[in-house]
DNA sequence: CTTATTACTTAGCACTGCTAACGAATTATA
DNA sequence: TATAATTCGTTAGCAGTGCTAAGTAATAAG
């Protein structure tokens, strides 16, 4: 729904790079096919009684280790206040615990549970099966290009973030 | 932060296409991408004072005309107490209007007032422009990669939810 | 030692999703 | 036609997620 804006007709004269044409025609087309790509899988993702959210941070904390609310809120693109309740939320349902830093007490350190690991194997295999699901009246050259797509999107949002 | 459970090892007896290791895998990737993507590009988009449900409902009606508040509903995948408030908070900032249906009474006619249409064209603009932003690392090649993706995925969509 | 900075929490607002329950209008049926 | 079933939208209430502003406690800087 959000697709149908053409942006080609866009100035040509002094713009930046991010700005030509084509770049934003692809960013357009990108950033709606994204989100209804993701509204279709969360619709049908009611069993995980997470939230994206937590689940995500759940994710940092299986895969990159225990590590301090600040950090946690970095990588999760997310503000301090934000992160510390998402963190009370885990704690409070047993799939994460705090401790606090030994080397400076102001330093919370933030751990996921053995539950919170099994909890987030399954939500995410349940996830990505749904999104699987989605694209499976696609066939192997094109999951080949969805495949290199996500990766170029990894790589510039590290990029972007890396820059600012 | 969600891209790094592989999905490998699933079985490959008996399941149905969708779970095909290569489709998994996919999937997963793809969808930790977009969920990078739009929250990156969330994350400076505090200028539109309006949010992203409201303006992809308003997006809607901009360019597929008036319609009733269950069609609204059904197009962006969403129940019908969820966008009665959307349209309320459109009709309370004055980007959108209602009408009675005459030939049926219960339903009711949502359409863009002209302040919707020129606030949706800015904050989409906007919006595309951070993505594009984003994207700013990517040359051609990469961006025509991108491109077919967002064509895939939006195509996948709609066979998806059309066909359940 | 005093001040500034850093890390996190609390409080409060806004937005967005859901289900349950309701009223009103329409359609189907006995 | 009268009654029942269905459909459309709303209201109420819950949960989750984002923010800023303001507060507390600990550390670093002067």
């Amino acid at each position: 729904m959000l697709a149908m804006l053409s942006v080609r007709n866009a100035k040509l004269c002094r713009m930046p790079r991010s700005q030509e044409p084509f770049r934003l025609e692809v960013a357009d087309r990108l950033h709606s096919a994204a989100i209804h790509l993701l509204r279709h899988a969360r619709k049908r993702d009611v069993l995980a009684r997470v939230g994206p959210a937590r689940l995500s941070a759940l994710s940092v904390l299986v895969f990159g280790g225990p590590m301090a609310l600040g950090k946690l809120a970095a990588a999760e693109q997310v503000k301090a206040p934000t992160m510390s309740r998402i963190v009370a939320g885990l704690k409070r349902s047993g799939l994460a615990k705090i401790e606090t830093d030994a080397k400076d007490a102001r330093r919370i350190r933030v751990t996921a549970t053995a539950k919170g690991e099994r909890l987030l194997q399954q939500a995410r295999a349940r996830r990505v099966r749904l999104v699987a699901e989605t694209l499976s009246g696609l066939r192997g050259p094109e999951l080949d290009t969805l495949l290199k797509a996500a990766e170029l999107m990894e790589r510039a949002v590290r990029q972007a973030a890396g820059t600012r």
